[in-house]
DNA sequence: TTGTAAGCGTTATCAC
DNA sequence: GTGATAACGCTTACAA
């Protein structure tokens, strides 16, 4: 009941060779349709479970993935990595997740673990710091990485959602409801904000607005306490009627600073958020927001990474090394 | 540039046996200061990277362990999996995390996986279904699970937070600001949530008012608009001045209904939630929570596990089979 | 202090 | 249709 029985075993046990289970397990070769029967009669009578190390060892290909993220707990990239685990896990493979957190060292650290375990593919979500190539070629997806990092590279897909539009669509709803002062709440340092704000000032100049320093909010970090405290100093500086908030920590402040001010929101000020569609409809009244659609970037990531893991090199149809998922918004009642 | 580098490579490289260079590798045995010297040198120049898989599969243990978790994106249990993740790597250990759903079909398949990848030890966080023994005799942690559903098992702890004490002080906090008939919003089916209510009537009885089944709202989603659409229902029936939301859901869901109703909160009836101290501190009111405390719970579970695994069979000094961890409540503005 | 060699559980290449 | 057997990269007696 101990250790596990491994094939030698069940092949004595059936009265054949190693050779011919392995057969029967992996269904290539030939066997007659009474061994196979015989042998998956005791396989399942003892419990057999299949040593993925030594078939790994043997075929240095065991069926494990490798999810790099600054941190799992994050709303949107939790349920990015969430998502591309399940898929995975129904395609056999299984995922080692680990968190980089935000130190250099660390996702050194974790880079040599998952080369470590061979992992036939890594999904790399990055945050602030565009990653080292410290790989030593494997295929790999980033999700929202600066494609621009990346010297084009075989084996190397970018998956991203449409940030332009994203920073556009939220800013053009406010826009539209007649604002015509908007800040934005943005952490410069992230690749996707400063796309982000690319979409903002396009629907600012749509209006014929000039694109103006003095209204973007620097973040240094995504914090509800960061967001609400800047809220209120900048505020006293600048009426704002609108907020673009870049990620839903920051949407979340900005309200909570705003209404500590007794600004009505939407009546005064209005805000749109980013993400995290469950929190941002939580708060009162509900923010509306832009929404990346999870479930389709998971399966994008997976099956990329599937293809190219499968395919080997990617070679000819190695497909679009970028790719763009387009956002929605979600109007609720902030605006 | 493309396969990894061997052992054995190494030891050509070198000049020196493969024995030599695994000896230096894991510091055991004896060697020279200039032979070691030589060898990290080529290791280092070479990149070499030890493999995992040959590791485990020669010493049938290697360097991982299983989380399952019946999702990822879950917040307290997420951020438990993902503190576990982080101390068991800072010991060395990559962690295999997987969404066991809500099938038990894929729970299965999960710790089949788990088995197959031969992981050293599993950490089990279960939600509603006491989980099946299907394993193999592996060091095991539960969070949160029925204790008396294990037959007092070795290798088995049980970790779980003070549940009844959590019920208790969030509803004595209603009581003591004035609350004489207190709903409970929760899940039966869930272990914790049955201890939860045990402190919750314990409370009562302090203050001398009897339990009465019609105050449990009883609920079989863990969703917000669940809890939203049920406390607008019951309220019209019996007009709470408090509520005790068994989980962070409930606790919006909760506040989100009685606001639509207009009613205020806290001035006309209390909320006291549980979990997600980020989330519950982003509405408005705040919401008083009973907080547990992740960090601790996580390097528990860690430790624990990590006891078993490296003593193997517990033995002597086995330790508790069941571990409570205190919990507290932390004031806002809902009551 | 170092080397030789067996063996961990598989797969795959040969034979038969 | 089936069986020996080498090999994957590593650890670990046992020898030297």
């Amino acid at each position: 009941m101990d250790n596990q029985i491994s094939i030698r075993r069940i092949a004595e046990l059936a009265g054949v060779s190693v050779a011919t289970v392995s057969r029967i397990i992996n269904k290539t070769g030939r066997y007659s349709k009474e061994t196979e029967a015989r042998v998956h009669e005791i396989m399942d009578a003892y419990h057999y479970v299949p040593n993925m190390l030594a078939k790994g060892l043997r075929t240095s290909r065991n069926m494990t993935i490798g999810i790099l993220i600054p941190d799992i707990t994050g709303v949107y990239f939790g349920d990015v990595a969430s998502t591309v685990q399940s898929y995975m896990f129904a395609r056999g493979y299984a995922s080692i997740i680990l968190n980089t957190g935000r130190d250099k060292e660390q996702e050194l650290a974790c880079i040599r673990t998952l080369q470590s375990q061979q992992v036939s593919g890594v999904v790399h979500i990055v945050r602030e710091n565009p990653a080292d190539a410290g790989y030593i070629n494997l295929p790999t997806v980033y999700l929202d990485a600066d494609p621009a990092r990346e010297p084009n590279q075989e084996n190397v897909v970018n998956v991203t959602c449409d940030n332009v539009m994203g920073g556009y669509l939220g800013t053009k709803r406010m826009l539209d409801a007649g604002c015509r002062n908007i800040g934005i709440l943005m952490t410069p340092q992230n690749y996707t904000h400063v796309k982000r704000l690319e979409g903002y000032e396009k629907a600012l100049s749509e209006y014929g607005i000039a694109p103006d320093a003095g209204k973007q909010i620097h973040l240094e970090r995504m914090s509800i306490r960061a967001a609400r405290r800047a809220v209120k100093e900048y505020l006293a500086n600048d009426p704002f009627d609108g907020i673009m908030c870049l990620n839903d920590a920051f949407a979340i402040g900005a309200l909570k600073g705003l209404l500590e001010l007794g600004v009505r929101v939407p009546e005064d000020v209005k805000i749109v958020g980013y993400d995290s569609s469950d929190m941002l409809a939580a708060t009162n009244p509900a923010i509306t927001t832009i929404i990346q659609p999870i479930d389709q970037v998971g399966e994008t990531i997976a099956n990329e990474l599937l293809r190219m893991m499968e395919i080997g090199t990617p070679g000819e149809d190695a497909g679009e090394h970028s790719i763009i998922i387009p956002i929605s918004l979600l109007d609720r009642d902030s605006v």
